[in-house]
DNA sequence: AAGCAATACATAATTTTCTTAGGTATTTAT
DNA sequence: ATAAATACCTAAGAAAATTATGTATTGCTT
């Protein structure tokens, strides 16, 4: 899984390309290794996205055109930045919404016997 | 997925250990079609859990220890009833407290821009 | 200057987990 | 009678991650 340190590896999957579309929501433009150190930061090392499951999510998100890239090269090294189109726009209001209602749903179930969870 | 009506396919995987033990949590005894009627009515048909997800999840939770059986007959039919482990109660409460840290962050990382969710 | 860590990209084999599709059989309602 | 609901199950395939590689540049340390 592309979380590493905290979260056991069964427990959460497929919100990769929810949290790498938001993090482009605000039109930012972001590459690849940004995108992992960017959400590492943010989640206190909590979630780390490796590289394996960073690239190929990146390469579909572009396929299903959501996003479109730019290459600059840094030096000799080469960065590939990535750009929301406007059908990526829409994508992360509906991936967003969708995870926000699923979580809603998830605390439902999970706090309905009455019993009151840590946290 | 497991889920059918209305979340995508690819939104929300691995959480159905979790929701399992959880609704066996408070010592009732639940069998799978139960547990699959249980979870479609608590979440007005949102979260539907298909049988093939859920029989091998159920033989998996029994192998590795968190849930034991009890087979009924009523009249000439079968039922299987699935009670929770003393391991299994510790394996909840885990399961439970990761989810809720984990919905958490992500709570945390679609909202970091500053934009607010419509929920 | 050598060597290691960090930066930056990428793919491939494998594993896990779910979907889809199939199977058996009993009970209840029409 | 026959269809729908109840109740169990497995197997083939797909999807998404993990793990293991690979290449190459840049910066830091000794």
């Amino acid at each position: 899984m592309y979380i590493c340190s905290m979260y056991s590896s069964e427990l959460i999957k497929g919100t990769l390309k929810t949290i790498i579309l938001n993090l482009l929501k605000n039109g930012d433009k972001m590459y690849g290794y940004e995108i992992t150190q960017k959400v590492k930061e943010l989640t206190s090392d909590k979630i780390q996205i490796t590289e394996g499951a960073l690239y190929p999510t990146l390469h579909a998100l572009e396929k299903q055109g959501d996003v479109i890239t730019e290459k600059v090269y840094i030096g000799k090294r080469v960065r590939k930045y990535y750009i929301l189109t406007d059908q990526g726009k829409k994508t992360v209001s509906e991936r967003v919404s969708e995870l926000t209602d699923f979580m809603k749903t998830m605390k439902f179930l999970l706090d309905i016997d009455g019993s009151v969870q840590n946290a």
